[in-house]
DNA sequence: CCGAATCCTGACCGATACTG
DNA sequence: CAGTATCGGTCAGGATTCGG
């Protein structure tokens, strides 16, 4: 596992020094839309095509994949409404809500720094 | 910009609906090592061959292109001891103090339920 | 000790076409 | 409406080697 210099509360597991958790958790949110849906379900369930609206430039086969890999971990639950058309709605479970709090801090640290960060890179980009 | 369902209290600038903030910051933070080297960078200026012990993992190239990034997002500083052997410190700024924050929160969130997300995975998979 | 330059591979992901 | 299947390009990032 990482050094991560932990506080002394923490119980590191034998698991944990094989897997670091944070490098797994990094692999899981760290693609291109995980992180975006999960923000986009924060406030309740949606639909396939509800979210692929909302989360403009994904396609659909990277929904799917997106959401079955967040069901697959446990953070969402699908389900299938036997109708015609067909309906399928996608929730949060508690462990993907809760999953929702530190992400909602990134998207409001992003919203706070992303001017500064932008000039940032353009001053540094004119040396 | 992504519909992100934000509180009415952020004003959404025009450079927003452009760029949206939350993508730009997943695609600045979310490769495969900048997360880690900022919460390593957390409790102070480390040295680079510091990083990389502590980074497990880690190359060396990828630990320069991460550190020339943040440092050109206005995220860390670097300064260069003219020693020798040389020394380099780097360390976060105010911003790169800042959006610890948010990854710390995500940190102690991947420590609970990492076994969760393991526990469900393998049941997932089982079928 | 710190880093630049090259080469190279796998996987991420988009485009497209097809089903119940 | 909500998927699945297949193909292929792009690119992050690892290995290695060389320089100050």
């Amino acid at each position: 596992m990482m050094d991560l210099r932990l506080p002394p509360d923490v119980r590191v597991t034998e698991s944990m020094r094989e897997h670091c958790p944070l490098r797994d958790t990094l692999d899981r949110i760290g693609d291109r839309w995980t992180v975006i849906v999960v923000v986009l379900l924060r406030d309740g369930p949606r639909r396939f095509t509800d979210l692929r609206r909302a989360a403009a430039g994904i396609s659909q086969r990277m929904l799917t994949h997106t959401l079955r890999s967040l069901e697959r971990d446990g953070l969402l639950t699908r389900t299938v409404h036997p109708t015609v058309p067909p309906r399928v709605d996608y929730e949060l479970t508690p462990a993907g809500r809760s999953l929702t709090e530190p992400l909602t801090a990134l998207l409001h640290w992003s919203l706070r720094h992303h001017e500064h960060v932008r000039a940032s890179r353009a001053s540094y980009d004119d040396r």
